[in-house]
Parts: structure tokens; sequence; C-alpha cells
DNA sequence: GCTAATATGAACGGGTGT
DNA sequence: ACACCCGTTCATATTAGC
């Protein structure tokens, strides 16, 4: 993002205040803006956020920063159990003793009556078992997204803290066995059968489970391939590859040289030679997708990566090589999560994504976006071509196709209006065309760009997200060319819910759109403060219309550049508002897209550089997470 | 109707991965 | 071989502000 509306903020400016006098702040509303109150809402007070009102909170709050409950945490155990093991075993136990503790729980729940996976997956994600077991009977054990659904917008769903039995994983073992995470196991022919009928009857005579199987059709398509299909489900053997995300005996060892390297490296060193280059995931599906059992649940993170505050960054995964090795360096050697999001929508969207957050017990929110094109937007299913096989879009991007293109493509097919199709030379110029553009067909002929709230649709905003709040229509292609795919980064937070019921405290930098926080708001997460900046004013403008809009009972405080905000800004806010549970964001990629001829410098690029900013933020919050 | 600000369209390769 | 990509820059068209 261009820095074009850097100084011109109608903010009081922050970071020049030399004390940071919130509480006359929030009682002085800003002279320009009408609505100061939805730059620091006022329903939530300073006592309010210092005393957790549940035990449940109160137990993370204490347990988390414990060394113990980190490595448990680490080790995929819930929240809910670690603090219940602690609590019977004693804050001074061993980690082994909790181990026990905790197995304990595990063979207490074999004796009993054996629960169905569906069951143990949404008790260990802390909701009632009452609630469960009802909303399982009245949706089908198979319909995870529907149980998913109903527990959440059940009222009580954020009072649970009841513990519950965790599912068949060997407690006893600091390693995880991910072989025994997955849940495919029969591997049979591909080959075996393959005639041109059903093709879900076909997946599931070659051995896949007829959830599996019309997921893949749902996911991919009706009319692809059935190669693809079994390419698709094949995922889970696949993840047994990933080598990188498998516990490396080196990587438990900690890292002393880590602190020191990150200062040799600083922003001079643009050599990561040492490293081993990472490797991008074919197909690009992370550490798994919603509803599809069985990938990896479980990792171990580095030592320096772990305790508060969870983060989350993202950035293109197709960078210059060297650009992430160079990344994880930074971010305490976490290795990044590639994720492309036409696995969540209909659109294409290849993204890595480091975080420390757990990736066990993840959930999908609702409802699902359409997976391709044709269900994402019906009308233009009568006018697509036969002979244009797309079923998902390319990659949404800042800049669009001109209307030109739109009528250029329609005068090269209106000579060939009466026959059944035009010539191949033809077809596939107007198929370059749309593929490099990304159009879709909306009239006879007429193939044309993206509307800005079609954007919306396939990016996971509400409708008119974007609209209003001054911007104009190309702005708003480019917000929407630069932001999250809501659904897919909504996937990775989900795992928050359990742990923060009270609602979490948001560092959002270089916020854009606020995908971040439309992705928490979706995940019915409260956000009881979100600190957000971004350069952009209209961008600023949007968050803001979007906090009114959604009657957000939090606090919002918008800066303006990153750059500006010291950390002795940072500090005095976490003494005012007491840390943060979560810092999200993705730093500007001008300098590390494929689309950019000029300037594709890697990180080290005017833009790109701000990377790292978001470390040094990230650094003066762990500091202090850690102090307390 | 003038000027200034902003919007639009087109030309601009190549790195990276399959 | 082929596909794809959170882009930049300039000239021209259009709109905003007076």
């Amino acid at each position: 993002m261009a820095q074009d509306s850097a100084g011109d903020d109608d903010y009081v400016d922050w970071n020049t205040d030399d004390d940071l006098e919130i509480d006359n702040f929030q009682s002085s509303p800003s002279p320009v803006h009408s609505r100061a109150d939805t730059l620091v809402g006022v329903a939530v007070t300073t006592s309010s956020l210092s005393s957790p009102t549940t035990e449940t909170t109160d137990l993370v709050q204490m347990g988390f920063s414990d060394e113990i409950f980190a490595t448990l945490f680490d080790m995929g155990f819930p929240v809910e159990m670690i603090a219940r093991a602690i609590k019977e075993a004693g804050p001074n136990a061993e980690t082994s003793v909790i181990i026990d503790t905790i197995s304990k729980y595990s063979s207490d729940c074999e004796a009993g009556s054996s629960k169905s996976k569906t069951i143990d997956h949404f008790l260990a994600m802390g909701f009632d078992e009452e609630k469960v077991f009802k909303a399982i009977h009245e949706h089908g054990e198979e319909n995870m997204e529907k149980i998913a659904n109903a527990l959440l917008s059940c009222p009580e769903a954020e009072k649970v803290a009841e513990v519950k039995e965790e599912d068949d994983i060997d407690w006893s073992d600091d390693e995880i066995n991910y072989a025994d995470l997955l849940i495919s196991d029969d591997e049979e022919d591909p080959n075996s059968s393959n005639e041109n009928g059903n093709q879900i009857r076909s997946l599931v005579r070659m051995g896949f489970s007829e959830v599996e199987a019309s997921l893949a059709v749902e996911r991919c398509g009706k009319n692809v391939d059935i190669a693809e299909l079994t390419d698709f489900l094949s995922a889970a053997q696949m993840a047994r590859e990933f080598s990188e995300f498998h516990t490396d005996p080196e990587e438990q060892k900690p890292r002393h040289d880590v602190k020191k390297r990150r200062l040799e490296s600083n922003r001079e060193s643009r050599s990561s030679v040492d490293d081993e280059p990472v490797r991008l995931p074919n197909p690009m599906i992370g550490f798994g997708l919603p509803n599809e059992p069985g990938l990896i649940t479980s990792r171990k993170l580095p030592e320096l990566a772990r305790g508060p505050p969870f983060f989350y960054y993202e950035n293109v995964a197709l960078a210059p090589k060297g650009v992430w090795e160079t990344i994880s360096r930074h971010l305490y050697e976490i290795l990044p999560e590639f994720v492309d999001s036409k696995y969540f929508c209909a659109a294409a969207r290849k993204r890595g994504y480091i975080h420390n957050l757990p990736i066990n017990n993840r959930f999908q929110i609702q409802p699902p976006p359409k997976y391709t094109v044709n269900e994402a937007f019906p009308l233009t299913k009568k006018w697509w071509p036969e002979w244009d096989t797309r079923t998902k879009l390319n990659c949404i991007l800042t800049v669009t196709g001109s209307a030109q293109l739109t009528e250029r493509i329609r005068t090269a097919l209106e000579p060939y209006t009466g026959e059944p199709e035009p010539p191949k030379h033809v077809q596939k110029y107007v198929i370059d065309q749309c593929r490099r553009w990304n159009l879709v067909w909306v009239g006879k002929n007429k193939a044309a760009p993206l509307e800005p709230d079609e954007m919306e649709n396939l990016l996971g905003f509400p409708k008119n997200h974007t609209r209003g709040g001054r911007m104009s229509r190309t702005e708003r292609y480019k917000s929407l060319g630069n932001s999250f795919q809501v659904d897919t980064v909504a996937y990775h937070l989900s795992v928050l819910k359990p742990i923060f019921p009270n609602g979490i405290k948001v560092l959002s930098l270089f916020t854009g759109i606020g995908g971040g926080e439309v992705a928490l708001h979706r995940l019915q997460i409260r956000m009881k403060l979100v600190v957000s900046v971004e350069i952009s004013k209209v961008n600023r403008n949007i968050l803001k219309d979007f906090w009114e809009q959604t009657n957000q009972t939090g606090v919002l405080i918008e800066f303006d550049d990153v750059q500006n905000l010291t950390n002795d800004t940072i500090e005095k806010l976490m003494e005012r508002y007491g840390g943060f549970d979560l810092v999200i964001g993705g730093s500007p990629c001008n300098n590390l897209a494929g689309g950019n001829r000029v300037s594709r410098v890697g990180l080290e690029g005017a833009q790109s550089s701000l990377f790292f900013e978001y470390c040094r933020i990230l650094d003066v919050v762990r500091a202090r997470m850690r102090r307390s």
C-alpha cells in the first residue's frame, strides 16, 4: 500500500503526544470527527478489562504465562484440560505429573461409553456436553458445519468452562504420532474403478468416505476430472510428507543464537543461503482444511515462539527466493503455513501465514462461501460458454480489467453468435484475457471484471463493506486487492474462541479494510480492544464504519503510520489496557508480489521493509507480556 | 468556463512453480 | 513448455471546485 496519505490524518496524532492522555482523549471528541465515540468506544471500562469474570479466563491468564502451560499447550492439549490438571496437580507440579493427570482423564474417557469423533471434537472445543448431543441429534453426526453453527449461535456457548474429555491421542508421549491422526487409512488403487457416472459413487468405490467424496466435489467443482478429486482427497496422505511440519529433534533444542542472529542480520542482510529453503506445499492447504479430517492437528513450536501474545502474520506465498526464510527467521523460526484460499472460496489467493496459534479444533465460519464461480454468482451461469472451463477465479488483484476490454471481447465473439462455438484462436484469445483479468460472463458475449461487491463476497466481507467512507471505486479495488480472505483467516483464528470466551484485545497492524477484525467478528469473538494501525485514511474510515455498524462494544483506537507508533506509545497502551492477546497483520507485499515489474526487490523494498516494523512492535508487546 | 485534482486505460517482464 | 501474480507508471479522460 502506497503511503500516500501519511500526515493528513485528522485524528489526534498520538505519536506526538508526550503523555498519553487517554481519558482526556475519550472525553473530548475530535473537532473534525463527529463520531468520536466510535474512535474510542465507551462501553468498556478499565475495571472490566482487568478483572476477568470467569474462571476460564483466570486460569488462562494465570497458566499461559507459565512455562509448563506453554509446553502442554503446544503439545495440543485443550486449555480447559490443562487448567484442570494444573489445578488438580498443583501449580508447582512437574510437567510429567500434569501429563499423567491429563492421561487419567483420557483413560477415564476410554472406560466410559465410546463417544464418536464428532462428539469429542466439540467437547474438546469446550462446548457443553448436553448441547453437543442435542446439536448432533438435530443435524446429524456428519454435518459438522451445522453443528458448529448451532453451538455457536447458542447464547450460552460462551459460558462453557467445564472440562471435557479429549479424543484418542496418545497422551503419554511428547511426540504426537501424526500417522495416527490421519483418518484416511485405506489406500486403495485409485485406478481400480473409473467410470463416468456419479463422481461421488466412484470415489466411494475407491475407498473414500461419502463425506470426503461429496466434500471434494463441492470444493473442486462438479465438472473437474476425477483425477483432480482424488488429488484433493489424497492431501491427507501427502501431509505426511511435509517433513518440515513434523517434530524435528533439532527443533526441540533451545535456540540461544537466534537473538544474536537477528541482530546481526538486521536490515542490510538479505542472504539466507544458510537456511533451508522453504517449500511450498502442493496442494497448498496449510495444516488442513475445514471438514477435511485427519490433517496435521498438532505441531511443535520453537521455544522462542511460545507464550503470549498470540500473533498472526501474513504475506504473499510466491515471494522472491529467500524472503520467507528471512521472515521466518525474524518471527522466531516458525515455519510458515501456506494456504491457497481457493480451498475456502471461489477465488485463488496463495498466501503464507506465520503464527503461534494452536492448530487443533479449528472450525469454519458460517455460512461457508460458495466454492465455484457459478455458485457464487449464479447469474453468470446463463452466459458462461461451454468452452470456458474455469470453475475458480484467479487471485483478486488491486487493478482490474477495463470496460474497453469487455467491448473488445464482445466484438471478437460477435461474428460467431450463430455457430456452436467460435474458432479455436478466438477462444484462446478470449480465455487468455478472462484468466489474466479475472473476467466473469455477465451477458451475451460479455465478459466483465468483477464488481467491488462481488470481490467483497469472494473475500468473505459483508456486502458494501468498502462502500462509503469517501472511498472511490478505484480505491475499493485497491483495498480489496490488498485484503485478507476472511474465511481463511477466520479458520486459523477460530481456535481463539474457546481460549478467550470474554473477548480479546487486538493489536492490528496494516489493518487495511479490517479483514482480521471482520474474521473475529464473524467468529463471534468479542473484541474488547482493537488498536489499529493503517496508513490509508479511507481504509480507516471503512474500519470505523464497520465498528459502528456492527455495534461493537469494545474500544477502537486508530493510528495512521506504523513507523510513528513508538515503543513508548505501545507500552503505555498496554499499561492502560493490560496488554494484547493478539497481534495480527499482513505487511506490504508491493516489493514481493509477482505483478510488480518495477520494484520487486524483496523485503528491503520501500514498502515491504515495513515488515521489520511488525517485528519491532511484536517484540515490544512480547517483552512486556513476558515481564508480567 | 477555467484549472486542479482524480479516475481510467494501457503498456510495462520476469520470477517462481508445475 | 505454460500459468500465474495483495503492481507501477505514464498519458489521457473525466470530474470536482471555483
